[in-house]
DNA sequence: TTCATAAATGTAAGTGCTTACATAAATTTT
DNA sequence: AAAATTTATGTAAGCACTTACATTTATGAA
C-alpha cells in the first residue's frame, strides 16, 4: 500500500524510489569494498573512473563531465588527495588550472577495484536484462522530451490550465460591489492617479453600469472574486470594454483570457456589433491580450473621453 | 560526450541523471509556488499530500508511508508546524504517538495548491506520454527483480566471478617459497599453535613436498601470490591434500574453490585414485568446501598422523 | 508485578551535495 | 595598455537528508 501511495505521487515519487535504489546500490558497493579491505568510498567512483580513463584533467573539466558543480568535484578531489590517490599539478599554459592525475597508489587501487566495478556493471546489466527493462532508453527518451520543452514550461502550461478550469465567470450581483471596487482600485492606483471620473464609475457600478444597460462579469476562484470586466452600453450596436482587472498574484495564468472570452461572448449575445476600449501603452500585457483577441487601434470617440489624458490607446473589434 | 561518458558508468549515473531531473522538477515547482505567492516548499509536498488524503497520521506512520526515516518526517513536521500548516495532538490509547493533522490554514493552502499539483501531474504524464515512455513500469520491473535477489547478492556474485576469473593457478616454483610459508603460517597461527612438524613441512617445501613426489599449486591475483594448496604423495595411488591457504582479505570470493578444482584435476592427471586430507572441525568453511567437492570423513591413517592431536577430522575422496 | 524488549519520538552531529560569495588569472573590449 | 568580463578555483554556510544515541511509553514473558 505504501508502494501504491507513492505511485500516486508521480514522478517526484519515482525519483525518490530511484534515489533509494541508488542508495542501496551505493551502500552495497561500500560493503563490498570493506569486505575486500579496500579503502575506497563509493562517491569517489565516478571521479576516479573518469580520471583513470582520461589520464589528466582539470577540476572544472571533471565537474563538467560528471554533471556536478565544481565545488562537489573539489571536495572529492581534496578527499582523494588526502588519501594520496591523486596528485595535483599546474597547467603550464594556464596557471589557474589544477590538473589532476591518479598517483601510483591510485593506479594500483584502480587495479584492485576493477573487478568490483566490473562486477557491479554485470550485476546491474543482469538485473535489467532479467527484468526485461530498458531503463536507459526510457531516461534517454525523457531527456529528449525535455529538450523540446522544459519541465518549467510544461508545469506552467498545465498549472495554468488547472487554475483557469477552476475559475468561474459569473454575472455581477450587488454583493460583489466591494470586490469590484477593490480589484480595480488596486491596479488603477498602481499605474495611475485615480481621477474623479474613475471613481464615479467604479464606486457606483450598479447605477453607472448596470442600470445604464451595461454588464459586469465577475471571475471567481476558490469562491473568491479574483477578476472583473465590464461592458458599458454605448449604443444599441456598440459596447465599450472597461474595468478589466485580475488579482495580482493570479495574473499570468490565463484568467484575463478567460474573462475576455466571456465578455466577447456576452457582447455578441447582446447584439453588439462593435466593442471598443481605452487602454494605455503602459499596460503592455493588456494591450497584447486585446490584440490577441483581434482588437486593433482606432480613433472613434469614446464614452470615457476624458480618460484620454492618460495618453490612452483606443482600440476596437468588429464582432 | 558528457552524456556518453555518464552512460558508460551504468546505473550510478542513471540515478544521478534522475536526481538532476528531480532537482529541476523541484526547483520549477518552487518557482511556480513563488509565482503564485504561496508560502510552500516543494519538500513538504509528499507530507502534506499524504496528510490531506489520510486526515490524521502519527509521525512514524507518515515516515513509513513516505519511505523516509522518522527523523526526516519529524523535521518536515516541525517546519510545517512552525508555518502553522499542521497541528499536533496525542493519541489517547498510546501516549507516545504524535498525531498530525492539517490545520485550517493548512487545508486552505492545500486548496490553493491543488491546481499546482494537478498541473505537475499532468505535465509529467504529458511528458511521459509524449516520450512514449513507460518509466513507471520499468521501475516496477526493477523493484520486482530486486525482490528476487538483492543488489548486494547480485554484486557479490558478479564481483566474485570477476575476481576468480582474474586468479591464475600455477605450479610451485622455488621463488614462491616465502609466499607459501607466509600464507600458511598466517592461518596456522590464527587457529593453532604452530608445531615442529608443521614447521618442517612448511619451511622446506622443496625438500619435503616436491622432492618427495608431491605437488604445490599457487594462486595469483594481480601478480601477487594469494593462495596455495599442496598434495603430498602418500603412495602411487594416494595423495594427501594439505596447506590449503587463501589470503585473508580475499577469502569468501571462491578462490579456495578454484584451488580445489585445480588440485583435484592435478591429482587425477597424476594417477591418484584417492585423495585424503586432515582438517579440523574448527575450520568450518574449509570442511564445507571439502564436502562440496565430495570429500567424506574417513579413518584411514594419515601421513601427518601426529596432527591428530588437533582433534582433527580425516576426510577422503575417491577420484 | 517486574523486568526485558520493542516502539515512538526527539536531538545532535555527520554527509554529500548545493548556493553564494571571494580571489586570482586569462581574455576581450575599448 | 587599461578596464571590463569571463574562467578556474577555493571557502563558508545552508539544505535535506542520514546515522547514532537518548528518552519515554507500551507490551510480553516470567
Amino acid at each position: 500500500m505504501n508502494r501504491n501511495y507513492i505511485q500516486e505521487l508521480g514522478i517526484i515519487a519515482i525519483a525518490s524510489r530511484l534515489k533509494q535504489l541508488t542508495e542501496v546500490l551505493t551502500k552495497d558497493m561500500a560493503k563490498v569494498y570493506s569486505e575486500l579491505h579496500v579503502d575506497f568510498e563509493p562517491r569517489w567512483f565516478t571521479f576516479v573512473h573518469l580520471l583513470k580513463k582520461e589520464g589528466k584533467l582539470s577540476l572544472t573539466e571533471i565537474s563538467r563531465k560528471l554533471n556536478q558543480t565544481h565545488v562537489a568535484a573539489n571536495q572529492v578531489a581534496n578527499a582523494l588527495e588526502k588519501a594520496k590517490l591523486i596528485e595535483t599539478s599546474r597547467d603550464r599554459n594556464d596557471n589557474r588550472k589544477r590538473l589532476l592525475t591518479l598517483s601510483t597508489k591510485g593506479q594500483q587501487l584502480v587495479e584492485e577495484l576493477e573487478p568490483v566495478w566490473k562486477g557491479v556493471e554485470n550485476a546491474v546489466d543482469g538485473l535489467l536484462k532479467e527484468a526485461g527493462s530498458n531503463l536507459f532508453e526510457e531516461i534517454e527518451k525523457i531527456e529528449t522530451g525535455l529538450l523540446q520543452k522544459s519541465i518549467y514550461e510544461r508545469i506552467r502550461e498545465n498549472v495554468n490550465a488547472e487554475i483557469v478550469s477552476r475559475v468561474k465567470i459569473i454575472s455581477y450581483k450587488p454583493v460583489y460591489k466591494h470586490a469590484f471596487i477593490d480589484l480595480n482600485l488596486r491596479w488603477l492606483e498602481k499605474y495611475f492617479e485615480v481621477e474623479p471620473h474613475d471613481k464615479k464609475l467604479l464606486f457606483n457600478p450598479d447605477e453607472e453600469i448596470i442600470e445604464k444597460g451595461g454588464d459586469i462579469l465577475i471571475a471567481t476562484y476558490l469562491d473568491e472574486v479574483i477578476g472583473t470586466v465590464a461592458i458599458l452600453k454605448v449604443s444599441k450596436r456598440v459596447g465599450e470594454l472597461t474595468k478589466m482587472a485580475v488579482q495580482e498574484n493570479l495574473q499570468g495564468h490565463g484568467i484575463g483570457h478567460k474573462l475576455m472570452e466571456s465578455a466577447i461572448l456576452l457582447a455578441r449575445n447582446k447584439g453588439y456589433k462593435k466593442l471598443t476600449l481605452l487602454t494605455s501603452p503602459r499596460l503592455e500585457k493588456a494591450v497584447n491580450l486585446y490584440k490577441n483577441f483581434g482588437f486593433s487601434e482606432s480613433h472613434e470617440p469614446s464614452l470615457l473621453l476624458n480618460n484620454l489624458d492618460r495618453s490612452s490607446i483606443q482600440m476596437e473589434i468588429i464582432l
